[in-house]
DNA sequence: AAGCTAGACAACCGCAATAGA
DNA sequence: CTCTATTGCGGTTGTCTAGCT
């Protein structure tokens, strides 16, 4: 379909944004409201791209942002998330509130691809369980600083020339739902019972989930529907090497096709997305193909 | 101290999906 | 139904910093 480039790119800034162009564009959504990106750097006076305001907006200045600090149970779930959802980044950081996609991109290329290509090349011979958007080297130098990130404070001001430039990041949710392959497995599980966190996992629910036993996020309603039943306890206890295993049996996946003596389960990409597009998870396609589910959490699988 | 290199991450690019006129 | 604008996403690039030589 056609489409016009988003702005000329004539006499725009480029680059790293300044404090200068930070509190414009916040006062300009402040006031005005998000939206209508390609028409608010002319009324705010910004030289840039509707488009770089738009990502630095989600990306860095919106209000309820965490940055850096990535704690070990986000670490795990980024990883296990990953291995359940492959590159989605928005899905993964849909699960992190206070996490953007692009952060948790950065994170798992700097950190977790490396580290978690070389738990793969020594616990499991087959490259494909685990894509990363590039090689990694194997000569691996693991960061000193996982599990936390790189920067000490939330908000890391460098000099760029001479502009105050701010390096910030910033919160996206994601609208869409994870996959009712973990609804089904756990069947039982109460609606809301996201918000009836057990106790030892509390402190991690409160780190993950902060809006779900506060104030509702008003930006994202679906965000109690995101795990639906499941409890993020029993999602970093799940084995998602075996559950991804017939989640991603699509034909042209470019990972985690099932072993050849498994009965497939043919839970294809389309139905996945069928799922995480729609907010009603629709647990009645999966039912059928999810016998080994139930199995897999009850064996109490190994961790990864 | 200077230069080099790799790591970290912010920002950009291009495409696809979606909305709405 | 078609077309265009808008938004969202993942991959990639660019730049800064820290560590090493």
């Amino acid at each position: 379909m056609g489409r016009s480039p988003c702005c000329a790119k004539e006499g725009l800034n480029r680059g790293a944004w300044t404090a200068q162009e930070d509190n414009t564009l916040r006062e300009y959504i402040r006031i005005h409201g998000e939206g209508k990106w390609r028409n608010l750097p002319k009324k705010a006076g910004l030289k840039r791209c509707g488009k770089s305001c738009r990502l630095r907006w989600l990306n860095y200045l919106r209000p309820d942002i965490k940055r850096g600090n990535i704690s070990q149970d986000e670490e795990e779930l980024i990883i296990r998330l990953h291995k359940l959802l492959g590159n989605r980044w928005s899905l993964i950081a849909g699960r992190l509130p206070g996490r953007t996609d692009n952060e948790i991109k950065n994170y798992w290329n700097t950190n977790l691809g490396k580290k978690h290509q070389t738990q793969q090349t020594r616990t499991d011979p087959d490259p494909n369980l685990c894509s990363t958007s590039k090689p990694v080297p194997n000569n691996i130098k693991v960061s000193s600083n996982t599990g936390a990130c790189s920067s000490p404070s939330p908000l890391k001001i460098m000099n760029s020339h001479d502009h105050d430039v701010i390096r910030t990041k910033a919160f996206r949710c994601s609208k869409v739902p994870l996959t009712p392959v973990v609804l089904q497995a756990q069947p039982n599980k109460h609606q809301h019972s996201i918000n009836n966190k057990p106790a030892e996992s509390g402190a991690l629910m409160d780190e993950f989930f902060p809006f779900s036993c506060q104030e509702e996020d008003h930006q994202d309603h679906n965000h109690s529907s995101i795990f639906g039943d499941i409890c993020l306890s029993d999602l970093l206890n799940w084995d998602f090497s075996d559950v991804s295993d017939f989640i991603f049996s699509d034909n042209n996946s470019n990972d985690l096709s099932p072993s050849s003596d498994q009965q497939p389960l043919c839970v294809s990409e389309e139905m996945l997305q069928d799922w995480t597009a729609s907010n009603c998870v629709q647990t009645n396609v999966v039912a059928p193909n999810i016998q080994g589910v139930s199995s897999l959490l009850n064996s109490g699988g190994e961790l990864l």
